[in-house]
DNA sequence: CCGCTTGTTGACACGCCGCCAATAGGCCGG
DNA sequence: CCGGCCTATTGGCGGCGTGTCAACAAGCGG
């Protein structure tokens, strides 16, 4: 009987790369870009370092694949949406984005504040895009649906509120969930009656 | 006549340091902290490698170096705050928050958002040093002297807020002067007057 | 049971980083 | 003016992380 755990094993591409980018997502979610290496990648993964470089090409490449798997939340449940007037469209968005944030907290948080690596032009590009999603999202929760470039520029900055908000929350642990509800409700309704005006 | 540019020179240590750092800000400026190497540093300051070593220790500590000098703002003129009623303390303090911003925005906003390397736990503990200090300016200037710990994070927050909408305007370009002003005013107004009550 | 496709490996070359003994710049006393 | 000493500065060594590529073998088809 040998002590190999892991005799060479032959995978389909699919499964492999699957398996690989699981672990890289939890170890860039644990430490940071510059702290987790492609050798721990591969060793944890049980698999030999040049087969990252086969099936990913670069570092930068797995990271920004990481990247895109932590960005990606369900959308669903966003058009069942209660249609009411302002304010309670802004309480249930708030509270949606409250709940998807909590989820998945390590992942979402960590990873639209660039965890490790921002500047890359590719990594930003991600999270613009996963930022442009969520400013989507409120807009049409706040029954808004042409809108204009300056106006789509102030709900990212209210996703930039947001999610400093509940950092504040779920990472330093220095506000309530209740707390941060009445902040993002209140702010939000504010930006929409009086300041969308400007756009 | 030699083409050395540079033959070996002596200086002060602190001249010397101060000369590695200046470079070392211009690079990490520039770049992120990933792209740019040491030799890089050591080659733009006409100095060996190992000199750098010698003066900051290892990389990261250069960087932190470098972070702290970018964080750094002449906290002067905030005790000129005018004393009026609360919308003209508000909008005198985003004013000058939006001027600050503006001069050095190139380093002071991209040093914010951690450019190149977060999730280091001494360079995130520099960058809530300077989240701080800028929540505490927010507070004191909307005449709040007593603070408990959910009323500064509330400012920390409002923070997050004003960075992300600068980088609106000064970075995408999509956001006038004038509408970043009028959004950080209204939200501050309606933090201070509605949501602080929970605090 | 054999051969062929191709998933997988191991090693090579290169660049970056931290470290340290050796070197020389330039002030200072004679 | 000059020799000696302090120390700022250098260059190279060892180690590590990364990308590349030819060679190897797992497992399916004949």
């Amino acid at each position: 009987m040998s002590i190999e755990v892991g005799q060479r094993r032959r995978f389909s591409p699919d499964a492999r790369r699957e398996q690989i980018l699981a672990v890289a997502v939890r170890l860039f979610g644990e430490r940071g870009y510059a702290e987790v290496s492609t050798t721990d990648v591969a060793r944890e993964a049980g698999v030999a370092r040049g087969l990252i470089n086969h099936y990913f090409g670069t570092k930068k490449e797995l990271y920004l694949e990481v990247i895109r798997v932590m960005l990606t939340v369900p959308p669903v449940a966003l058009a069942s949406l209660p249609p009411g007037d302002l304010p309670t469209r802004a309480d249930a968005i708030v509270g949606w984005f409250l709940d998807v944030v909590s989820r998945h907290s390590r992942s979402w948080l960590a990873a639209i504040t660039a965890g490790g690596m921002a500047g890359d032009a590719e990594v930003d590009r991600a999270i613009d895009s996963a930022v442009d999603a969520a400013a989507d999202a409120v807009l049409t929760a706040v029954g808004i649906t042409t809108s204009t470039p300056a106006m789509h520029a102030m709900a990212r900055s209210y996703v930039g509120l947001a999610t400093s908000t509940a950092r504040e929350w779920l990472q330093r642990g220095v506000l309530t969930r209740a707390q941060v509800h009445r902040l993002l409700t209140a702010t939000l309704l504010t930006m929409v009656t009086q300041v969308f005006g400007d756009a």
